[in-house]
DNA sequence: CGTATGATTGACATATTTCAAGGTCTGTGG
DNA sequence: CCACAGACCTTGAAATATGTCAATCATACG
């Protein structure tokens, strides 16, 4: 079935790119059969990671990308005052490790919030296959733009928006990516605590609390513990402010009372 | 003495890489003498921009990447209830653009700040170049990556930090930044306006003003106007927190009064 | 089961924003 | 060259969103 000259191990060819579900999302976008398979023979799936268990540390040489294939991973720093920031939340299909090209040191540690596989890209390796299929190359680009354009608009959340607006835009992110990966937009579990998540956010962990039973009395999500369930859509793009990317702006943040103000 | 083909017109051929002393910052590094030419042959210097005048905005279509030769550029969106977010300032021999490679159009706009000049690189050209020579496949990686690693950085500033550090943190970043391009790395012009340095860093402009006062009555930095001069780089690098990238993390923020607490 | 860890809730503290006023440049046109 | 207008910056006082501290509660896990 696979006609690689370099059979190693059977369950790794068997998880390669083309039988992924998640190739539309991850590296192959764009990529045609025979280049994919040019691509898949650098490719490696490491045993899968436990729950805290970490793909790399902060400091650690960079000599791989990693792609997210299930599960889901944090990554984050620890500041010289001694406390850790998180950096991201990543899902199936998601790369890691793209702030390490630069000076070849990873910036971040990277640790599995639960059991997690992951594919390994050897990046020289990569980047020598890239250079002789443009289309990969050019993906590669736009992936990392795509990232550049995520941090962008996170750092408007973080320095413009208040703390509802920022855990709603927190919540539609997750539901629309996991939803892209064909998990239900709906419905899902967080896989992060509520210290990662206020975290991330730049919030306390209180407030992220006060705020997931806000919005639960007002009838916009149910939150079972780590289980969220989006009631209404709508309201809550509201609070985040959606900033629907690529769309000419008109205002459509219109009125709305502001969640109940206080709500007592 | 340039042997190009095309020689459109004296002036542009004249700016090209190989005399420009920002090669060493800007796409050129890593890239021998022979690549330099036909990097150069695709690279456009365009007629100077005047303070205020865009670059490009927001919904351009995206064609090419811009260095930053001379002058400062801003970057910005505009939110959809219509309040301008800040999410960059460009010196000299900085790329601009490359959050556009993913959906192909401007996400963000880019004004002048003053008296201009621009380096353009057609996008599809410069891809051609770069799957040709590895080492400028490679640097336009790296320069990506390094963006996005500094996001990281911007992220933890503005979820983490307060106010002060903010403003430390955004003088230290100008200050090197200048530095490392030939300026004075104590003394130099804001080419922004308050309310910009405020934008930027999440915060109110009467904090922002507040804090340079504070700041130049601790001693630490001399601001008139639009003139900053630096003349205690240690207690700023405390305030900031700095977080020297790429080292060994030990509590390095240890005592220093808190800025003379409220300095009433 | 009992213990530990994480989540929630309340009361209080405070950094930063907001509102309001006044001050200071800078460029323009007489 | 001067006067003026408008933008920009600074300062003070009051308001507020969010953080901090502390206690309680729920859950998971050994």
């Amino acid at each position: 079935m696979n006609n690689s000259p370099n059979v190693v191990d059977l369950k790794v060819l068997k998880q390669a790119c083309k039988n992924c579900g998640l190739s539309d999302l991850c590296l192959p976008l764009g990529v045609s059969a025979e280049e994919l398979e040019a691509l898949e023979r650098i490719i490696d799936r490491k045993r899968p990671l436990q729950r805290n268990e970490h793909l790399y540390v902060a400091g650690d040489r960079m000599t791989s990308l990693y792609a997210v294939r299930s599960g889901s991973v944090k990554t984050y720093t620890v500041t010289n005052d001694g406390q850790e920031q998180i950096t991201g939340f990543h899902l199936p299909g998601e790369l890691l490790g793209l702030d390490a090209i630069n000076g070849g040191l990873h910036p971040c540690s990277a640790k599995a919030l639960e059991t997690t596989s992951i594919c390994e890209m050897p990046f020289e390796a990569l980047e020598e296959v890239s250079q002789r299929i443009p289309a990969l190359q050019h993906q590669l680009f736009r992936i990392m733009s795509r990232e550049i354009q995520a941090d962008e608009h996170f750092m408007m959340l973080l320095g413009k928006k208040s703390s509802d607006a920022r855990l709603a835009f927190f919540l539609l992110s997750l539901s629309t990516r996991l939803g892209a990966r064909g998990f239900s937009h709906k419905e899902f579990y967080l896989t992060m605590s509520r210290n990662d998540i206020a975290n991330y956010l730049g919030l306390a962990v209180e407030t992220v609390s006060r705020l997931f039973t806000r919005f639960q009395n007002a009838g916009i999500v149910h939150v079972r513990r780590k289980l969220v369930t989006i009631e209404r859509l709508e309201p809550l793009r509201q609070i985040a402010g959606v900033h629907r990317i690529q769309e000419r702006c008109q205002p459509e943040n219109q009125d709305l009372p502001p969640l109940q103000p206080p709500l007592i």
